[in-house]
DNA sequence: TTTCTTTTTTAGAATAATTATAAAGTAGCT
DNA sequence: AGCTACTTTATAATTATTCTAAAAAAGAAA
């Protein structure tokens, strides 16, 4: 039925014990073939609603946070008010549609590889994300 | 001295009474060659310690959002927890600093023309900015 | 299993950015 | 001047997020 033993294994080396907690939310976030946007309230609400769990907002916020620290989750830039996760942690694009306020994933190939011809002294490049925005025409 | 006729102008085009906190905050915002970003903290912080006046916070925010609806400024998506605003309203592209959470222009010519092999049916894009993430070397 | 240590969870308080409110002030009329 | 709509302001309210410290659970060892 469920993922655990993988998750327990994910989890187990990566330095993080698997709770109840997180194998929970590992099974909202990562038990699905396809990747999603999230907020920490969207999944807090999945959490009570789907799942029928309660689980602590302190607890979903330090999941999340430890998720994406070790990389199994990707922070969103879009809407500076919230913070928006992706379970989608390969590097790719987005559209952002002004009208619906909807953000759709582009992927890495429908995108030709970003050359930045500059850089900044002692620093080095992490991402390279493109916002592609949007608007009924 | 100042340019205040021309932002009495723009103002009063756009349906903007010229007040005088209005005006002081173009004098910050725009009475320069070069653009810069900035939060709504840093531009309280100017109008206090480098301009010596006193305008309440609520009215930055009001100015901010009016100049910003006006298109008079951009607003700039990094995930953070406070809003980036930008003199520069052209399209361009950002470095965003994860140490030192600083925001740096890109200019045009130093970005090959990012090429987007996809749409979406019925939407028409309106911009494609790319923001290179960098951190410490 | 029992005990011990470390990590994790939790509720609630604290913080920070932003927005709402409603009264007082100002601009632009006639 | 007097009128009306817009603007500013201090302060309260709201929202997202982080902090805190005590209780609970996990992992390891005896």
């Amino acid at each position: 039925m469920t993922n655990n033993s993988i998750f327990i294994d994910k989890l187990r080396s990566s330095g993080l014990r698997p709770t109840k907690q997180r194998l929970k939310i590992c099974e909202v976030l990562f038990d699905t073939e396809r990747t999603f946007h999230f907020t920490v309230n969207d999944l807090v609400k999945i959490i009570d609603e789907k799942m029928n769990e309660k689980i602590s907002l302190a607890t979903v916020y330090n999941t999340v946070h430890a998720f994406h620290k070790k990389g199994y989750l990707k922070e969103i830039s879009i809407n500076s008010d919230k913070s928006y996760f992706d379970t989608n942690t390969k590097i790719h694009h987005h559209f952002y549609d002004n009208n619906t306020k909807e953000l759709t994933d582009i992927s890495d190939d429908q995108v030709e590889k970003v050359k930045i011809n500059t850089s900044l002294p002692g620093k080095k490049i992490t991402s390279v994300e493109v916002l592609v925005r949007v608007e009924n025409k």
